[in-house]
DNA sequence: GCGTCGTGCATCACTATACGAGGTAGCATA
DNA sequence: TATGCTACCTCGTATAGTGATGCACGACGC
């Protein structure tokens, strides 16, 4: 990814994290792996910033998580949403569709009113 | 704005600068105060990020500006789009454009491929 | 004359968050 | 044995937005 988009996902990971949180409980690396598969490659967050996200999400009460021992492989946290996370979602979406209209509205040079 | 918007303007500043001086030449606080009309109000850009986008868009080249006397207040710097200033304008616009139609996909769950 | 307000530019400390590197660990395969 | 993939976590660094503060000018009210 160039390096304007690594600033232009700022504020964008709770969005994603939760959108693709809906299809039902995932664990940490397969969430990375559905927001890249989902973007179509264009997003592929990294550690540093998914987990401390995931982490956050949680201590807010948007996620709930479980350890579960993989019968294959490492341990797994698997996250799923909640309730609050749901409406924390809808909130974030209402949030971006704001700011991608304004967005809009700026660059064509619309008159904003 | 919210605390999240903030989150979310990051690295759009050049791109919404760069628009309202397709318009021709502008001071910094009109360059700010198009971009508030423009967007409807959501975009109230914060003078310690306006001034330093505005110095980095100079060294760059994307913007030539000059100093001019006011008759009336104090003195303004005026800023004019470079022609590379266009072509970087150009590529924002590509940039934000493929990363809005990612979002869109990813949050809207369609398969990315 | 003097304080206050609006215009206009600039910089600073603070903050949020993305990135990449590094660490731990388990299992599979060569 | 060692290499590689999965899986989690944390740390240092860089980027860039916010609000506060400062300087300067002109206009207006008292």
């Amino acid at each position: 990814m160039g390096r304007i988009a690594s600033q232009l996902l700022k504020g964008t990971t709770p969005l994603l994290v939760l959108s693709v949180l809906r299809d039902g409980e995932l664990y940490g690396y397969e969430i990375a792996q559905r927001i890249r598969e989902r973007s179509g490659g264009t997003f592929a967050p990294s550690e540093g910033s998914l987990y401390p996200a995931l982490h956050a999400l949680e201590a807010e009460g948007a996620l709930s998580a479980t350890w579960r021992d993989g019968d294959k492989g490492p341990r797994r946290r698997y996250y799923r949403m909640t309730s609050a996370g749901g409406a924390l979602l809808a909130e974030h979406e209402a949030q971006w569709s704001s700011f991608a209209l304004s967005v809009a509205r700026t660059v064509g040079g619309e008159a904003g009113r």
